[in-house]
DNA sequence: ACGATACAACGCATATATGCGTTATTCTGA
DNA sequence: TCAGAATAACGCATATATGCGTTGTATCGT
């Protein structure tokens, strides 16, 4: 029987996303960037990134991609796992 | 003007997608997961994420979400920047 | 008081990550 | 050679990350 999806209905649910990961992902973008003395604005410009989405990171609203955290290491000057060195 | 992306029409761009890291990204998990002799079946067990998934981030097809990342590094028995610790 | 600056929050568009199933292909050991 | 295991690839659904604009709020120096 191929494509049942077509005929079966099942409700969607994504389990992967972890709110407090994300919120704590946040908070540590967040203190990296002010011991740099950067402004959402500053870091938003040098990772080519919207101011909103910086925000919206840092108040752990979204669940960020890893292009997203290459983008702003490379802003912060640092490698990627900087950005994930950080405790739940 | 307020709710002037109403009106603007404008045609959207997502700029942050950066294949070639996402590419290194799913190299970089194989082996992770090779060097522990696992299958993708019992990863994708154990971090509870569709095999069909894994197979989308080895293969470097998608942009994984930090969510993902720390489910997987739990599922490896890694931390999370372990996952980030490699060169495009 | 007031203008400037920083950030939060919203509104809405498109692209895509994920979930979950099936089918196709490749690898591997007896 | 060939059956089973592992992986690739597909199909399609919903949830959501991102892009880009605006408006609201708080703080701060003058």
């Amino acid at each position: 029987m191929y494509r049942l999806c077509e005929y079966i209905h099942f409700r969607y649910v994504n389990k992967i996303r972890d709110n407090s990961y994300i919120k704590a992902f946040g908070y540590h973008l967040r203190e990296l960037r002010t011991k740099k003395e950067l402004s959402q604005e500053e870091l938003a410009y040098s990772a080519d990134i919207p101011i909103s989405q910086i925000g919206r990171i840092e108040r752990g609203e979204v669940n960020t991609t890893i292009s997203t955290i290459n983008a702003l290491a490379k802003a912060l000057n640092d490698h990627p796992k900087v950005l994930l060195d950080f405790k739940v």
